[in-house]
DNA sequence: TTTATTTTAATTGCATACAATTTAATTTGA
DNA sequence: TCAAATTAAATTGTATGCAATTAAAATAAA
Protein backbone atom coordinates (compact mmCIF):
# COMPACT_ATOMS: atom_id res chain seq x y z
CA UNK A 1 0.00 0.00 0.00
CA UNK A 2 1.33 3.36 -1.01
CA UNK A 3 1.60 6.04 1.97
CA UNK A 4 -1.13 7.77 0.19
CA UNK A 5 -3.42 4.58 0.27
CA UNK A 6 -2.37 4.65 4.22
CA UNK A 7 -3.78 8.03 5.35
CA UNK A 8 -7.29 7.21 4.16
CA UNK A 9 -9.78 6.29 6.95
CA UNK A 10 -11.06 3.58 5.38
CA UNK A 11 -7.73 1.64 5.31
CA UNK A 12 -6.82 2.33 8.99
CA UNK A 13 -6.96 -0.64 11.50
CA UNK A 14 -7.02 2.38 14.56
CA UNK A 15 -9.66 4.50 12.79
CA UNK A 16 -11.95 1.05 12.88
CA UNK A 17 -11.00 0.06 16.29
CA UNK A 18 -11.87 3.21 17.27
CA UNK A 19 -15.09 3.62 15.93
CA UNK A 20 -16.82 -0.03 16.99
CA UNK A 21 -15.43 0.86 20.14
CA UNK A 22 -17.66 4.41 20.21
CA UNK A 23 -20.25 2.18 18.57
CA UNK A 24 -20.40 -0.36 21.01
CA UNK A 25 -20.37 2.34 24.18
CA UNK A 26 -23.51 3.53 22.57
CA UNK A 27 -25.55 0.11 22.20
CA UNK A 28 -24.95 -0.11 25.96
CA UNK A 29 -25.81 2.99 27.08
CA UNK A 30 -29.52 2.95 27.47
CA UNK A 31 -29.45 -1.05 28.50
CA UNK A 32 -27.04 0.61 31.47
CA UNK A 33 -29.32 3.36 32.01
CA UNK A 34 -31.68 0.98 33.73
CA UNK A 35 -28.91 0.14 36.27
CA UNK A 36 -28.45 4.30 36.39
CA UNK A 37 -24.79 3.53 35.16
CA UNK A 38 -22.60 4.95 32.52
CA UNK A 39 -20.54 2.39 30.53
CA UNK A 40 -17.00 2.99 32.46
CA UNK A 41 -18.94 3.32 35.75
CA UNK A 42 -20.40 -0.41 34.43
CA UNK A 43 -16.59 -1.77 33.86
CA UNK A 44 -15.75 -0.39 37.08
CA UNK A 45 -19.03 -2.21 38.96
CA UNK A 46 -18.07 -4.99 36.25
CA UNK A 47 -13.80 -5.28 38.02
CA UNK A 48 -15.77 -5.01 41.67
CA UNK A 49 -17.70 -7.33 41.08
CA UNK A 50 -14.70 -10.05 40.30
CA UNK A 51 -13.14 -8.44 42.89
CA UNK A 52 -13.97 -6.36 45.89
CA UNK A 53 -11.86 -4.31 48.37
CA UNK A 54 -9.08 -3.28 45.66
CA UNK A 55 -7.37 -0.15 45.79
CA UNK A 56 -7.11 2.69 43.28
CA UNK A 57 -4.56 1.31 41.65
CA UNK A 58 -5.31 -2.26 41.01
CA UNK A 59 -8.46 -1.32 39.74
CA UNK A 60 -6.91 1.56 37.46
CA UNK A 61 -4.10 -1.61 36.47
CA UNK A 62 -7.79 -3.56 35.60
CA UNK A 63 -9.08 -1.39 33.39
CA UNK A 64 -6.42 0.08 31.65
CA UNK A 65 -7.80 3.87 34.03
CA UNK A 66 -5.78 6.22 36.27
CA UNK A 67 -6.65 8.16 39.47
CA UNK A 68 -7.63 11.18 37.07
CA UNK A 69 -10.46 9.39 35.72
CA UNK A 70 -11.01 6.75 38.61
CA UNK A 71 -11.19 9.32 41.54
CA UNK A 72 -14.63 11.25 40.57
CA UNK A 73 -16.12 7.98 38.91
CA UNK A 74 -15.49 6.20 42.57
CA UNK A 75 -17.21 9.38 44.40
CA UNK A 76 -20.19 9.40 41.92
CA UNK A 77 -20.41 5.85 42.60
CA UNK A 78 -20.12 6.11 46.35
CA UNK A 79 -22.77 9.26 45.99
CA UNK A 80 -24.99 6.63 44.74
CA UNK A 81 -24.35 4.27 47.70
CA UNK A 82 -23.32 1.46 45.36
CA UNK A 83 -19.13 1.42 47.11
CA UNK A 84 -17.39 3.14 50.08
CA UNK A 85 -14.10 4.41 49.87
CA UNK A 86 -11.72 4.22 52.44
CA UNK A 87 -7.86 4.17 53.28
CA UNK A 88 -6.31 0.85 54.08
CA UNK A 89 -5.86 1.06 57.90
CA UNK A 90 -1.95 -0.63 57.13
CA UNK A 91 -0.90 1.73 54.53
CA UNK A 92 -2.57 4.99 54.63
CA UNK A 93 -1.77 5.50 50.75
CA UNK A 94 -3.84 3.41 49.65
CA UNK A 95 -7.61 3.73 49.24
CA UNK A 96 -9.60 1.07 49.49
CA UNK A 97 -12.89 0.27 47.45
CA UNK A 98 -15.28 -1.69 49.03
CA UNK A 99 -18.88 -2.61 47.32
CA UNK A 100 -21.74 -1.68 49.69
CA UNK A 101 -24.90 -3.95 49.93
CA UNK A 102 -26.26 -1.79 47.36
CA UNK A 103 -23.61 -2.28 44.81
CA UNK A 104 -23.67 -6.14 45.40
CA UNK A 105 -27.24 -6.34 44.84
CA UNK A 106 -26.82 -4.36 41.69
CA UNK A 107 -25.22 -7.42 40.27
CA UNK A 108 -28.20 -9.30 40.11
CA UNK A 109 -29.67 -6.69 37.59
CA UNK A 110 -26.44 -6.35 35.45
CA UNK A 111 -26.61 -10.39 34.98
CA UNK A 112 -29.02 -9.40 32.43
CA UNK A 113 -26.69 -7.06 30.68
CA UNK A 114 -24.78 -8.82 27.61
CA UNK A 115 -27.29 -11.08 26.76
CA UNK A 116 -30.03 -8.15 26.19
CA UNK A 117 -27.07 -5.59 24.67
CA UNK A 118 -26.36 -8.90 22.69
CA UNK A 119 -29.35 -9.30 21.49
CA UNK A 120 -30.04 -6.05 19.88
CA UNK A 121 -27.24 -6.01 18.03
CA UNK A 122 -26.83 -7.97 14.83
CA UNK A 123 -23.21 -10.09 15.95
CA UNK A 124 -23.56 -13.46 16.24
CA UNK A 125 -21.60 -15.93 18.68
CA UNK A 126 -18.78 -16.79 16.09
CA UNK A 127 -18.02 -13.56 15.43
CA UNK A 128 -18.00 -11.82 19.17
CA UNK A 129 -15.47 -14.69 19.85
CA UNK A 130 -13.10 -14.45 17.19
CA UNK A 131 -12.78 -10.75 17.64
CA UNK A 132 -12.57 -11.06 21.52
CA UNK A 133 -9.45 -13.35 21.04
CA UNK A 134 -7.76 -10.81 18.24
CA UNK A 135 -8.14 -8.08 20.16
CA UNK A 136 -6.53 -10.04 22.73
CA UNK A 137 -3.79 -10.72 20.38
CA UNK A 138 -4.02 -7.16 19.88
CA UNK A 139 -3.48 -5.64 23.11
CA UNK A 140 -0.57 -8.29 23.87
CA UNK A 141 0.99 -6.66 20.72
CA UNK A 142 0.77 -3.21 21.52
CA UNK A 143 1.50 -3.17 25.30
CA UNK A 144 5.15 -4.30 25.54
CA UNK A 145 6.16 -1.82 23.30
CA UNK A 146 4.80 0.67 25.31
CA UNK A 147 5.54 -0.93 29.13
CA UNK A 148 9.37 -1.42 27.32
CA UNK A 149 8.87 2.56 26.31
CA UNK A 150 7.98 3.52 29.85
CA UNK A 151 11.12 1.07 31.26
CA UNK A 152 13.30 3.37 28.82
CA UNK A 153 14.41 0.40 27.25
CA UNK B 1 -21.52 -19.49 29.02
CA UNK B 2 -23.34 -18.35 32.24
CA UNK B 3 -24.37 -15.44 32.79
CA UNK B 4 -22.18 -15.06 35.95
CA UNK B 5 -18.99 -15.88 34.07
CA UNK B 6 -19.95 -13.50 31.14
CA UNK B 7 -20.10 -10.58 33.61
CA UNK B 8 -16.10 -11.24 34.03
CA UNK B 9 -13.93 -8.53 32.17
CA UNK B 10 -11.85 -11.00 30.17
CA UNK B 11 -14.83 -12.23 28.67
CA UNK B 12 -16.28 -9.01 27.47
CA UNK B 13 -15.66 -8.40 23.65
CA UNK B 14 -16.45 -4.82 24.97
CA UNK B 15 -14.18 -4.53 26.64
CA UNK B 16 -11.65 -5.77 24.75
CA UNK B 17 -12.31 -3.27 21.70
CA UNK B 18 -12.82 -0.37 24.60
CA UNK B 19 -9.32 -1.34 25.84
CA UNK B 20 -7.60 -1.75 22.93
CA UNK B 21 -8.83 1.57 21.25
CA UNK B 22 -7.34 3.17 24.20
CA UNK B 23 -3.78 1.68 24.10
CA UNK B 24 -3.76 2.45 19.82
CA UNK B 25 -4.12 6.68 20.68
CA UNK B 26 -1.28 6.00 23.03
CA UNK B 27 0.35 4.61 20.82
CA UNK B 28 -0.72 7.44 18.38
CA UNK B 29 0.62 10.14 21.10
CA UNK B 30 3.99 10.83 20.44
CA UNK B 31 4.19 10.32 17.01
CA UNK B 32 1.26 13.01 16.31
CA UNK B 33 2.71 15.11 18.78
CA UNK B 34 5.26 16.25 16.22
CA UNK B 35 2.90 17.61 14.11
CA UNK B 36 1.22 19.34 16.61
CA UNK B 37 -2.59 17.16 16.70
CA UNK B 38 -3.88 15.16 18.89
CA UNK B 39 -5.87 11.50 17.78
CA UNK B 40 -8.95 13.38 17.63
CA UNK B 41 -7.50 16.16 15.58
CA UNK B 42 -5.78 14.05 13.79
CA UNK B 43 -8.52 11.43 11.89
CA UNK B 44 -10.34 14.72 11.09
CA UNK B 45 -7.38 16.00 9.29
CA UNK B 46 -7.67 12.75 7.55
CA UNK B 47 -11.14 13.21 6.75
CA UNK B 48 -10.06 15.92 5.07
CA UNK B 49 -7.13 15.47 3.42
CA UNK B 50 -9.26 13.00 1.39
CA UNK B 51 -12.17 15.14 0.62
CA UNK B 52 -11.89 19.35 1.06
CA UNK B 53 -14.64 21.95 1.84
CA UNK B 54 -16.94 19.38 3.55
CA UNK B 55 -19.97 20.76 6.08
CA UNK B 56 -19.86 19.72 9.89
CA UNK B 57 -22.32 17.54 9.31
CA UNK B 58 -20.44 15.18 6.41
CA UNK B 59 -17.18 15.15 8.25
CA UNK B 60 -19.32 14.52 11.35
CA UNK B 61 -20.78 11.18 9.39
CA UNK B 62 -17.42 10.26 8.35
CA UNK B 63 -15.94 10.62 11.74
CA UNK B 64 -18.85 9.71 13.93
CA UNK B 65 -18.84 12.58 15.80
CA UNK B 66 -21.25 15.34 16.36
CA UNK B 67 -21.12 19.11 16.50
CA UNK B 68 -20.57 19.03 19.88
CA UNK B 69 -17.10 17.07 19.38
CA UNK B 70 -16.51 19.12 16.21
CA UNK B 71 -17.02 22.59 16.89
CA UNK B 72 -14.40 23.25 19.24
CA UNK B 73 -11.91 20.90 17.71
CA UNK B 74 -12.11 22.83 14.47
CA UNK B 75 -12.05 26.04 16.20
CA UNK B 76 -8.67 25.08 17.61
CA UNK B 77 -7.35 23.42 13.72
CA UNK B 78 -8.87 27.01 12.31
CA UNK B 79 -6.50 28.76 15.28
CA UNK B 80 -3.60 26.56 14.40
CA UNK B 81 -3.84 28.19 11.00
CA UNK B 82 -4.68 24.43 9.31
CA UNK B 83 -8.43 25.31 8.25
CA UNK B 84 -11.14 27.92 7.57
CA UNK B 85 -14.76 27.78 8.80
CA UNK B 86 -16.99 29.51 6.30
CA UNK B 87 -20.74 29.72 6.01
CA UNK B 88 -21.84 27.84 2.71
CA UNK B 89 -22.97 31.15 0.67
CA UNK B 90 -25.60 28.82 -1.12
CA UNK B 91 -27.11 27.62 2.06
CA UNK B 92 -26.30 29.46 5.42
CA UNK B 93 -26.86 26.59 7.59
CA UNK B 94 -24.17 24.34 6.60
CA UNK B 95 -20.40 25.75 7.44
CA UNK B 96 -17.68 24.84 5.12
CA UNK B 97 -14.23 23.24 6.55
CA UNK B 98 -11.31 24.34 3.88
CA UNK B 99 -7.68 23.17 4.71
CA UNK B 100 -5.46 26.06 3.86
CA UNK B 101 -2.01 25.75 2.62
CA UNK B 102 -0.32 25.32 6.04
CA UNK B 103 -3.25 22.04 6.54
CA UNK B 104 -2.86 20.50 2.43
CA UNK B 105 1.02 20.89 3.44
CA UNK B 106 0.92 19.00 6.98
CA UNK B 107 -0.04 15.97 5.08
CA UNK B 108 3.22 15.34 3.90
CA UNK B 109 4.52 15.05 6.94
CA UNK B 110 1.40 13.06 8.34
CA UNK B 111 2.55 10.53 5.04
CA UNK B 112 5.13 8.56 7.48
CA UNK B 113 2.63 8.41 10.37
CA UNK B 114 1.01 5.23 10.02
CA UNK B 115 4.57 3.69 9.68
CA UNK B 116 5.96 5.03 12.32
CA UNK B 117 3.26 3.92 15.02
CA UNK B 118 3.45 0.33 13.10
CA UNK B 119 6.72 -0.15 13.64
CA UNK B 120 6.62 0.88 17.52
CA UNK B 121 3.71 -1.74 18.36
CA UNK B 122 4.71 -5.69 17.84
CA UNK B 123 1.50 -6.14 15.28
CA UNK B 124 2.47 -7.79 12.00
CA UNK B 125 0.36 -6.82 8.55
CA UNK B 126 -1.70 -10.01 8.72
CA UNK B 127 -3.28 -9.28 12.26
CA UNK B 128 -3.38 -5.59 11.00
CA UNK B 129 -5.66 -6.43 7.83
CA UNK B 130 -7.21 -9.10 9.84
CA UNK B 131 -8.64 -6.88 12.18
CA UNK B 132 -9.22 -4.07 10.54
CA UNK B 133 -11.66 -6.53 7.98
CA UNK B 134 -13.45 -7.89 11.06
CA UNK B 135 -13.84 -4.23 12.46
CA UNK B 136 -15.21 -3.44 9.53
CA UNK B 137 -17.99 -6.84 9.67
CA UNK B 138 -18.67 -5.87 13.56
CA UNK B 139 -19.49 -2.42 12.48
CA UNK B 140 -22.03 -3.19 10.14
CA UNK B 141 -23.70 -5.73 12.62
CA UNK B 142 -23.86 -2.73 14.72
CA UNK B 143 -24.85 -0.11 12.86
CA UNK B 144 -28.31 -1.31 11.48
CA UNK B 145 -29.64 -1.97 14.89
CA UNK B 146 -28.83 1.37 16.02
CA UNK B 147 -30.23 3.19 12.73
CA UNK B 148 -33.47 0.88 12.58
CA UNK B 149 -33.58 1.74 16.49
CA UNK B 150 -33.41 5.49 15.21
CA UNK B 151 -36.30 5.02 12.76
CA UNK B 152 -38.57 3.85 15.31
CA UNK B 153 -38.47 0.12 13.83
C1' DT C 1 17.66 7.62 62.96
C1' DT C 2 16.87 10.83 59.57
C1' DT C 3 17.01 12.31 55.00
C1' DA C 4 16.05 10.87 50.22
C1' DT C 5 13.33 8.20 47.34
C1' DT C 6 9.31 5.93 46.05
C1' DT C 7 4.50 5.05 46.06
C1' DT C 8 -0.51 6.16 46.07
C1' DA C 9 -4.37 9.29 45.39
C1' DA C 10 -5.95 13.57 44.51
C1' DT C 11 -5.84 17.66 41.88
C1' DT C 12 -5.31 20.63 37.80
C1' DG C 13 -5.63 21.55 33.10
C1' DC C 14 -6.77 20.33 28.59
C1' DA C 15 -9.22 17.64 25.08
C1' DT C 16 -12.64 14.75 23.79
C1' DA C 17 -17.55 12.68 23.60
C1' DC C 18 -22.35 13.00 23.48
C1' DA C 19 -27.32 14.14 24.95
C1' DA C 20 -30.30 17.89 24.92
C1' DT C 21 -31.39 22.46 23.84
C1' DT C 22 -31.12 26.70 21.20
C1' DT C 23 -30.63 29.57 17.16
C1' DA C 24 -30.66 30.65 12.48
C1' DA C 25 -31.68 29.25 7.86
C1' DT C 26 -34.23 26.52 4.66
C1' DT C 27 -37.93 23.75 3.04
C1' DT C 28 -42.73 22.08 3.28
C1' DG C 29 -47.49 22.47 3.34
C1' DA C 30 -51.82 24.52 4.01
C1' DT D 1 -47.64 33.37 0.65
C1' DC D 2 -46.55 32.39 5.18
C1' DA D 3 -46.77 29.62 9.22
C1' DA D 4 -45.02 24.91 10.49
C1' DA D 5 -41.64 21.62 10.20
C1' DT D 6 -37.01 20.46 9.25
C1' DT D 7 -32.11 21.00 9.09
C1' DA D 8 -27.29 22.46 10.50
C1' DA D 9 -24.25 24.38 13.97
C1' DA D 10 -23.51 26.08 18.17
C1' DT D 11 -24.16 25.89 23.00
C1' DT D 12 -24.82 23.81 27.56
C1' DG D 13 -24.09 20.34 30.82
C1' DT D 14 -22.24 16.02 32.27
C1' DA D 15 -18.82 12.37 32.03
C1' DT D 16 -14.78 10.59 30.65
C1' DG D 17 -9.58 10.28 29.73
C1' DC D 18 -4.92 11.36 30.45
C1' DA D 19 -0.51 14.15 31.33
C1' DA D 20 1.58 16.60 34.85
C1' DT D 21 1.82 18.15 39.41
C1' DT D 22 0.98 17.93 44.37
C1' DA D 23 0.53 16.00 48.97
C1' DA D 24 0.80 12.46 52.17
C1' DA D 25 2.54 8.11 53.59
C1' DA D 26 5.77 4.41 53.41
C1' DT D 27 10.23 2.59 52.30
C1' DA D 28 15.14 2.82 51.38
C1' DA D 29 19.52 4.50 52.14
C1' DA D 30 23.07 6.91 54.37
Amino acid sequence: MSSEEALKLENLTCFAVYACAKEITRLYQPVLKELGLTYTQYIAMLALWERDAVSVKELGERLYLDSGTLTPLLKKLEAQGLLTRARDAGDERQLLIRLSAAGKALKEKALEVPEKVFCQSGVNVEMLLKIRSQMGELMTALQPAGAADQRGE
